[in-house]
DNA sequence: TTGTATGCGTTATCAA
DNA sequence: TTGATAACGCATACAA
């Protein structure tokens, strides 16, 4: 009976518009085969038949369903941008803006559409079902959860901006630990002795490295035979990580309130740099900070204090943010090319979807110097 | 013989894996129509069956196809926010970081997918597509392709943060206007009687209402019982859009580079007010600045030049940026609740998709001054 | 070169 | 409460 009931609405004349594909097909007098071929191009369509349907597709305003085109081909012709830490972390951060920068470019070039994910719930979803054929990650942390549960899934995935300690992942990332390395050796090459390193809280990769680097940065210092320090000297030069130790985070950020976390930053280097010459600490003559953001709250603080940068204080940032060649001074800071890294993590995932290929790589970006003029040789 | 073909492999003890839901089923004895309801919480189904098919769910890491659950729907469910100004532009926007932060926190909360468009090449391919169930429009112009187009497919689409003409879509949008006016009138009531407009190229929406605006403020303030101006004042209280007028957009993109649009307008602003200074014009006493950025644009050229602000020049701007507050001085300026209309805007989208409601209204968000230091009496 | 038939993974209808 | 099966809109192997 239902097979009848069904045939009834093909053979008998029952005028029920047929939707999508078919309809197309019996308005041009073809098959539906040949509509989808027409569709996606294929060469081996008849060049009549092929402008015959391109116009009824016009005409009746025809536009194929995304995901049951995908769904023979077992995919789903989505990419998603990742992240744990919320919208408003991730779109302010200039940093993660030059990242899709170049990811986009890549994935504009590609038959792959961009979906983001911010939120934990928003996640949750997305590893639940099969929504996205691979997943870039970005801004995530050792402890962040579902990274074993993706770890397990057959999933492609590469994670930009920090590396994982045993990850199966690949990651591209700039060089943290180099750029820290290469700015207290700008400092030390100037003359400097007491260098602070003003850094974030130690949960995230990249503090870990800039800490590391620098850490390594004041060894090589001390140790280059072109900048032989005494034994003193060697004393004074130590890394004063104000974030985390001077002042704990949590107690700035209930102060700031509202701001988004890039303006925390600025508001607790201000407020730490503040904290320490009050205390009438022996400041360091030189400041690394491992993001501008820290780095602009510094400046703000030295010209109020009337501290002249870089007579009295350099300071070296991080990141290259637009607004540092703005500056006063003008900020020196480590630069690197994101913009790259972004369309080589998109051209890589594309590729882990297209060809199956999973070899797990780490692919680090190196990190330069922008000499500004935030930084010059020690007052004496 | 195909059909024979085909039967051999279900009914005979050809052991082909089944994919998908079929396979959960097989493996937890049920029909796949019950793992759908397990799937989907439906009330009818055994407690004990529910268990043992989770089971199995868990332990084959069976993930449902998000697309092919949707189908039989006739829905995507996704969203997408939709431009064509590119996602640097997009992305590094205080006004669209708020924006956005509202929306995604709606979506968050309903069962849709968070897409993002950027491109005229993505933009093309999600209207000739049936991606998604409905699109944000930002940062439209009047002038943007597809607007037709997209008018004359019956997708559910709301445009936020601009008005468009003539048009059937449901809009949101700050009262760009009612902020001019109260700009100006702000700056009226503190005495002020040569106040300068730096806008932007009249071709957005937002531009044409910030004159608009401005001029209906100036013409307030002038006929304004409890501030008249004398005649030969009148004369001088006119808008200066010196950014369209004194110096072509075109000329200063040119030096600024790889600057991004925002850095752009800090560095335009501080260049024409320094032109204008250098040709010994007559200078307003006080300037309404339709950006923050154009305002901390102006504030770095008066401070360079020795003007002190608000002493000798008052200067509001607009947005709120989350710099704005630390600032030198922290900057007055024009406030709007974005995040309400980023998360109205969602809810309203949400609603035409689900309950094909589709009467389209214009929802206006008021702008309020937040009254910092950088605005006061003009100089004797 | 075109059409036919089959399958993609899921939901929904209906009968059991 | 559960199961069989049609349907969702499209792509493609194969036959014609």
């Amino acid at each position: 009976v239902v097979k009848e009931d069904r045939r009834s609405r093909k053979d008998k004349s029952e005028p029920r518009k047929a939707s999508g594909i078919l309809a197309v097909a019996q308005e041009a007098g073809v098959s539906a085969a040949t509509v989808s071929r027409v569709l996606n191009k294929k060469p081996t369509v008849d060049p009549k038949i092929c402008e015959r349907v391109q116009k009824v597709i016009k005409r009746l305003k025809y536009r194929p369903h995304y995901a049951a085109r995908n769904l023979p081909r077992g995919q789903t012709g989505n990419i998603a941008v990742a992240t744990l830490r919320g919208s408003q972390v991730i779109f302010s951060n200039p940093f993660f803006t030059r990242l899709f920068e170049g990811f986009g470019e890549v994935l504009d070039e590609s038959p792959f559409n961009l979906m983001f994910c911010t939120t934990p719930r928003q996640m949750s979803r997305l590893l639940s079902a099969h929504t996205v054929d691979g997943i870039c990650l970005v801004s995530v942390r050792e402890d962040d959860p579902f990274l074993d549960e993706m770890e397990e899934m057959e999933l492609p995935v590469v994670v930009v901006g920090a590396y994982l300690r045993e990850t199966t992942f690949t990651t591209f990332c700039p060089d943290y630990s180099g750029g820290a390395i290469a700015a207290v050796c700008h400092l030390a090459g100037l003359g400097h002795t007491r260098i602070g390193h003003l850094n974030g809280p130690l949960l995230s990769y990249k503090s870990q490295a800039d800490r590391l680097g620098f850490e390594e940065g004041i060894r090589r210092a001390v140790t280059s035979p072109l900048n032989p320090l005494s034994d003193a000297e060697r004393e004074l030069v130590r890394p004063l990580s104000t974030l985390e130790r001077g002042r704990p985070a949590g107690e700035v950020v209930q102060e700031v309130g509202s701001l988004t976390a890039l303006e925390y930053l600025e508001q607790a280097a201000y407020a730490i740099f503040k904290d320490h010459l009050r205390m009438g600490q022996e400041l360091p003559t030189a400041y690394v900070a491992s993001s501008d953001f820290l780095a602009i709250g510094l400046l703000r603080a030295a010209l109020e204090v009337g501290l002249e940068v870089p007579r009295d204080l350099s300071v070296i940032g991080f990141g290259d943010i637009p607004m540092a060649s703005l500056l006063h001074p003008p900020l020196t800071t480590l630069h690197g090319d994101l913009v790259e890294m972004g369309a080589d993590a998109a051209r890589a995932l594309i590729q882990m979807i297209t060809q199956e290929r999973r070899s797990p790589r780490r692919v680090v970006y190196p990190l330069s110097i922008i000499e500004r003029s935030s930084t010059g040789p020690p007052p004496p």
